[in-house]
DNA sequence: TGCAGAAGACCTTTTACGTCA
DNA sequence: GATGACGTAAAAGGTCTTCTG
């Protein structure tokens, strides 16, 4: 079993100028946030992409069924990864790694003693030290399908770990927690990535969008102008105390045309225009067009 | 209470290796 | 077999947050 980058759930969040830390706590009102789900690939490019704006967050995305993914992991050993491929398999689990912490933050202030030592782990799990290799070059190794899946899993579970779930994962898979630690920057580094260039194509379509809008107001403002130029062009309105106001709403109902069955086509327009859907006199403020209702007009 | 420093987590960028056409 | 493109594991260097004295 292979998973397919098609089947990877993708999200992250695009924030806008702030602090790109801040993306994970953030109830950023500025963020975009969008979501590559499978299934829902083709959605991005529906009708309603601000949807994608509604989107649930990371661990809400990633909540699936097997929520229970971490315990699973602990309780019941997988079967294919008895012959699991490993690249290396640590010779033991340091004995502060053995020790275990829970959250990263947390684990801080109920051990800060452990400092030293965690940092040397880190330090020496960054190939300063690393005796397990012989040599200092970096040893590039290909992790196993299994090992990916897993890590796949995982990372669809909770996109960060912290050390504990480090240490289960890298024990479950026979890697250094310093190659889980990696695999998960490196993994959201590309979903990252791969986001980004989401945005950037449905930006891109929201620019296209706005642009066809603007120069259609644009032709209407310049025709408008025309029309105020040129008074006698009134005598052929239709004078606005004919109108009708529809108390509740106070907006101004336009008379039909004359003919029913006119065709759009047939259908006098002022000077070329197309059918206005509302009263330039009315008082009546405009209906709220949203930002949605402009993208998906074009 | 405010501050400086340490430690850790995470991010971005770069490097280097494995794979494939 | 050599080569270049591509994917990605690993490392480097930086920022930010939290904790401690």
């Amino acid at each position: 079993m292979v998973v397919q980058k098609e089947d990877l759930g993708l999200s992250l969040s695009l924030s806008f100028p702030g602090n790109h830390k801040n993306i994970k706590a953030s109830n950023c009102t500025t963020s975009l946030q969008l979501n590559l789900m499978p299934s829902s690939a083709s959605t991005l490019t529906s009708t309603s992409p601000f949807n994608l704006f509604h989107n649930s967050s990371w661990p809400e995305t990633f909540l699936s069924s097997d929520r229970s993914l971490e315990t699973c992991i602990v309780m019941e050993p997988n079967p294919f990864l008895k012959g699991i491929d490993v690249n290396r398999l640590p010779a033991t689990v340091d004995a502060e790694e053995e020790a275990g912490t829970s959250s990263p933050n947390s684990s801080i202030s109920s051990m800060s003693g452990k400092r030293s030592e965690n940092e040397s782990e880190r330090a020496s799990s960054r190939g300063m030290s690393d005796e397990e290799d012989g040599d200092n070059s970096r040893k590039k190794l290909r992790l196993s399908k299994d090992q990916s899946v897993v890590l796949e899993q995982s990372f669809r579970e909770h996109n960060t770990l912290n050390p504990k779930q480090k240490l289960t994962l890298a024990r479950r898979l026979g890697l250094r927690p310093r190659q889980v630690e990696v695999w998960f920057q490196n993994r959201r580094a590309r979903t990252k990535l791969k986001q980004t260039e989401v945005n950037c194509e449905y930006l891109k379509r929201c620019s296209e969008s706005l642009k066809k809008e603007n120069m259609r107001l644009q032709k209407e403002v310049k025709e408008l102008r025309a029309l105020k130029l040129s008074p006698h062009m009134y005598m052929h309105m239709t004078p606005p105390t004919t109108l009708t106001m529809c108390p509740s709403c106070e907006r101004v109902d336009v008379p039909p045309p004359p003919s029913t069955t006119a065709t759009p086509s047939t259908t006098p327009t002022l000077m070329g225009l197309r059918p206005m859907l509302f009263n330039p006199w009315a008082v009546a403020p405009l209906p709220h067009r949203t930002f949605e209702a402009l993208v998906t007009r074009s």
